[in-house]
DNA sequence: ATAAATTAGTAAGCAACCTAATTATATGGA
DNA sequence: TCCATATAATTAGGTTGCTTACTAATTTAT
């Protein structure tokens, strides 16, 4: 029935822009933008304080963002003294990047408040509900990625 | 059950994370931005050709962002001939905004291929999966609505 | 008449990305 | 060994889509 195909289609639509229109953040958490605390979370899940640290390249392969927008943020949180830069020893070109102390406090009050949010809409939705939207929505974010794989060479 | 909520809420969390990253459109689409298109679309729906005309407030008060937001953009997609402006006899203070044929023909060319592109989803996951996914997404959207809206005076 | 509100616009700035070019280092092959 | 090439990070500058703060013009209410 393609009249049903194009009105659900439409539906969907609808929502989605809804849906990113309002997910978009509102403010800083523990003082760090969407972003900054992004790219903490990436260098906290890294290793804990014993580990030689993650390198810019790491980050931008992990998060699918160029290296000089990572360069940009590690810049920022280095400078308020969330993360540490360390020279590589053993390859002078990478940069080794860890957690200070202040910065894994941040991640766990960002992390909180985040996890804190999302309990809420499971909470508004159900459990039941919400495992089924879970994983609806890993099938889409796996559609997306084909998509965007093949729309390059399509 | 506590942990089970915990970790709905994390795969959720994830899931959307992925989804938000990969739902940012790549390139323009007719010749418009994201942005700009969402824009033509609400001055689209305002009205037929002899309808006299959306206002810059109401296009901001439409797409929730601040009217200077929808002035720059008004300001770009007249200058390529997108849309006309016209001041309003009625009210001297206001402007009157219009598509023209080529704004109306952007549309067209953008509308299709936004659906088609959600149809693609629908095919993916089915028509059962794609409905439950739309509805479940309207009930996130009204609980974010709701949470943004408390959010400010709580 | 005058104060208050509304409409649109300008200016300046921020967040989060990008590309192109540059610097420093590493590495494989003639 | 030396050179060409590749890789790591950075710098410089640009784009998109938003914001706030302000101005100018006009309408509405007192």
């Amino acid at each position: 029935m393609e009249a049903g195909k194009r009105e659900i289609a439409q539906r969907l639509m609808e929502s989605f822009i809804r849906f990113t229109k309002l997910n978009r953040p509102q403010g800083p958490i523990a003082g760090l933008t969407p972003g900054e605390a992004h790219v903490l979370f990436c260098i906290g899940r890294a290793g804990g304080p014993e580990a030689p640290g993650i390198r810019v390249s790491e980050i931008s392969d992990s998060l699918k963002v160029t290296s000089p927008t990572i360069t940009q943020f590690i810049k920022g949180l280095e400078e308020r003294g969330f993360v540490e830069r360390t020279a590589d020893k053993e390859d002078r070109r990478a940069v080794r990047i860890k957690l200070t102390e202040k910065g894994a406090q941040a991640i766990e009050e960002a992390h909180k408040a985040l996890l804190a949010s999302f309990e809420g809409l499971v909470t508004h939705l159900g459990e039941e509900k919400s495992n089924l939207l879970a994983e609806l929505m890993v099938e889409v974010v796996s559609y997306l990625r084909e998509k965007k794989k093949t729309g390059l060479h399509g």
